[in-house]
DNA sequence: ATTTACCCTG
DNA sequence: CAGGGTAAAT
């Protein structure tokens, strides 16, 4: 297969590239939606595809919190980096808090909310057939009597100004319930007698309404008087869903002129971005009533999308702000609280009471801690554990995503479940399943590869027990461990790939593709693209704690030119994400080793220039990516540079040796050049180097020496001509190269 | 604009 | 052997 030089960089790229569309790699893929959604979450607060995924049902199927959940996670998707921690460990507490009392925290979230007090109600009333008067009722509690447990101190001096604005907000709702273009089915508003022709409902109708309502809503609204709607709606409320929904816009955009009136203190920055939320809202909460009711599933398939995006923000930040709030204060500084509340009531659907508040804080605070602790206690494990231990000791996943990944290999590398998964765990399982395929020698001299230069592995004498006799885990731990490197110094650059690729692909999973021809060749732009991301952003990224470690170890060159200036972007704050990454990071270890590099000297007496698909076809073991493939075609670069320098040199000594004639170059195995050429590449002297070598030596020789002869030499590009004959002369490597054992049974030759 | 190869240095 | 600069190729 050789071909000249001229075309050879060019048939290595095109050899590459099909390569690369033709076999979907699971890294790849994951950078590729890295690239498009470069939000990150650390793997141990990593949520699910399922979870992400907005037509997952089982969040259709539970009440308005499961629905809420949902879109709180999702939002942490798609929301920005910056907080994804607390925002994932929201969602943490918040699914562990609703599974357990799912009605107690609807009221802690939404109780003074005028929007989400009636989805309250509505929930309740479809569980417990509790009237929509006992639950405005407890609406109308006083903190201090509606959680009677609470015992935080300060609740007075807030009793007043929330029973104020509690009262003034469950005014507005009855008034709202009241309206005759609102779509509750139930008889249950109207029967509490509490509803109004409110003023202020009247007011804004005159006022605002016409003004944001669309054309097509006014129509339907002049179209259908308030009683033919009730009515028609009850005999045909799957016929009139759709009617209904317009409605239930209209209702919540009343809503909102309402809370506008109603703390028009605030500035009208964010009233813009409310009135952009404007359409999504109006589906939400007061028509989850009716829909609930009326148990269409498509409206609740579409209201589970409907709950605006600003709102979990808007929530999140505000249980920050609340938090902090506490912590300042100690709930002695009211005015804080106020203006969070305030801030908070008049911006967003969401509303806390202090207390509420409280309770919430140190929900999380319990939960962050227990996440800690829990990711501490992993890791102290996974490093207590000797080598020779058994593996089951060590599971920082899931128990099914090892297990995952061990069947589903790289043979479907598609499959949605594993999209999660780190993209290098195939290889390693792979290692593991193939235990005799690999060479245990090659991962325990990947890491000191640089550490200590001077070791040269025996081909002949393997020393290290083979990885089957250990376990899988802990042969990874061993790894690790034999490696003598410090937690902080385990090898980084491979990782940094599977873990870009854990970082951000799941945005957009359902989005892009995985096994679309674009998203594969994406790999090294998104390590770059990484490398480039604003401080504040990496500051949170897990891999950045690698950089300090040996980089040189695994070769990656370009990962080392590429993310050297992520060596200041160590930060406390990625610890914790760090250390769950890190044991990832044992899976996915990986690289070229010595082992490697031996066999690639070995197939340099058949090639000189192997096109990248050689490489692949002859390194079955090695994870091939993008750095992975440079790196081995360096390798062979440096041989070729070796190979012409003594080539030349050999020349020229011929030539002042007195040689004239070509014909009297010979290349033996007792000759300088091939001693010199053999202590490069076999220096173990335990290969047979192939007569098609000698051969090949003989012509480049001649080669230089002519060149040299005829002074050919003074132009700057004199060695092209003797590359590109040089590069035709690649013989096919044999097929024992193929094989893993390969060193020892080529070196029978 | 990106990749690749060559060349040089350490 | 890796890193970096440069130029050529795509």
């Amino acid at each position: 297969m050789p071909d000249c030089h001229s075309t050879s960089p060019l048939a290595v790229e095109s050899e590459q590239r099909r390569f690369d569309s033709g076999i979907p790699n699971p890294f790849d893929e994951c950078i590729s939606k890295q690239s498009a959604a470069p939000t990150i979450y650390p793997m141990n607060l990593s949520i699910s595809d399922q979870d992400a995924e907005g037509s997952s049902p089982c969040y259709f199927e539970g009440d308005q919190t499961s629905r809420l959940h949902m879109r709180l996670k999702r939002n942490l998707f798609e929301g920005s980096a910056t907080s994804y921690t607390n925002r994932a460990i929201i969602s943490q507490f918040w699914k562990k808090t609703t599974k357990k009392n799912s009605p107690v925290d609807h009221s802690l979230f939404f109780s003074s909310s005028n929007v989400s007090s009636s989805t309250t109600e509505s929930s309740q009333e479809d569980r417990s057939s509790n009237s929509s008067k006992d639950s405005v009722q407890d609406l109308s509690l006083p903190p201090s009597e509606a959680h009677a447990t609470s015992s935080v101190e300060g609740d007075r001096f807030f009793d007043e100004h929330l029973r104020a604005k509690r009262a003034r907000v469950e005014n507005i709702i009855r008034g709202m319930s009241s309206s005759p273009t609102v779509a509750i089915p139930s008889n249950e508003l109207e029967k509490d007698g509490s509803h109004q022709q409110g003023g202020l409902r009247d007011q804004y109708k005159e006022n605002k309404r016409k003004q944001r309502l669309p054309q097509q809503q006014q129509q339907q609204q002049q179209q259908h008087p308030k009683n033919l709607i009730a009515s028609s709606f009850k005999k045909h409320r799957r016929e009139e869903c759709h009617r209904l929904k317009q409605q239930l816009q209209e209702m919540q955009g009343k809503l909102l002129e309402l809370q506008e009136k109603f703390f028009q203190v605030y500035d009208t920055n964010e009233l813009e971005q409310e009135e952009e939320e404007d359409l999504p809202d109006a589906n939400f909460p007061l028509d989850g009533t009716a829909c609930k009711a009326e148990n269409d599933e498509d409206a609740q398939g579409k209201f589970a999308h409907d709950l605006s995006d600003v709102d979990h923000s808007l929530y999140i930040d505000y249980v920050q702000a609340l938090t902090q709030d506490r912590e300042l204060t100690s709930g002695k500084d009211t005015t804080r609280h106020q203006n969070t509340d305030r801030k908070f009531n008049s911006n967003n659907h969401f509303s806390f009471s202090l207390v509420e508040g409280r309770h919430l804080a140190d929900a999380l605070k319990y939960e962050l801690s227990n996440a800690v602790a829990h990711i501490v206690d992993s890791v102290v494990q996974l490093f207590s554990v000797k080598p020779s231990s058994s593996s089951q000791s060590f599971h920082p996943f899931p128990p099914s995503r090892p297990k995952d990944a061990v069947q589903s290999d790289s043979t479907n590398l598609r499959m949605p479940s594993q999209e999660l998964r780190c993209p290098q765990e195939p290889t390693i399982h792979q290692y593991f399943e193939n235990p005799q395929t690999f060479d245990i020698q090659d991962q325990t001299e990947a890491l000191p590869l640089v550490v200590r230069k001077s070791s040269q592995p025996s081909l002949v004498n393997p020393v290290i027990k083979p990885p089957c006799q250990i376990g899988h885990t802990s042969t990874a731990l061993a790894i690790a461990l034999g490696s003598q490197l410090p937690l902080n110094d385990l090898p980084v650059p491979v990782m940094s790939y599977g873990m870009h690729a854990d970082i951000g692909h799941n945005l957009s999973s359902s989005a892009k593709d995985p096994a679309s021809p674009e998203s594969i060749d994406l790999s090294w732009e998104t390590v770059k693209l990484r490398s480039k991301i604003a401080p504040h952003h990496m500051t949170q990224q897990p891999y950045s704690r690698f950089h300090q470690g040996p980089v040189d170890s695994l070769c990656l060159t370009h990962i080392k030119a590429e993310c050297g200036d992520l060596h200041s972007l160590e930060t406390d704050s990625s610890r914790v994400n760090y250390l769950s990454v890190s044991l990832t990071t044992l899976y996915i270890q990986e690289g070229l080793t010595p082992n490697h590099l031996k066999k690639a000297k070995l197939m340099f007496f058949y090639t000189r220039y192997p096109s990248s698909n050689t490489l692949k076809t002859y390194f079955p073991d090695v994870k091939f990516n993008r750095c992975i493939t440079s790196q081995l075609i360096k390798w062979f670069s440096n041989f070729r540079e070796f190979y012409y320098i003594q080539m030349e040199k050999s020349a020229r000594q011929a030539m002042a040796d007195g040689i004239t004639d070509t014909n009297d170059l010979k290349v033996t195995r007792d000759c300088e050049l091939f001693r010199a050429l053999n202590m490069h590449y076999n220096k173990a002297n335990d290969f047979q180097i192939p007569d098609t070598f000698l051969e090949v030596a003989e012509v480049t020789l001649r080669e230089f020496f002519n060149a040299v002869y005829l002074g050919k030499d003074t132009d700057p590009a004199w060695k092209k001509g003797i590359y590109k004959v040089i590069c035709k002369l690649d013989t096919k490597v044999p097929e024992v190269f193929k094989s893993q054992g390969c060193l020892q049974e080529a070196i029978i030759d």
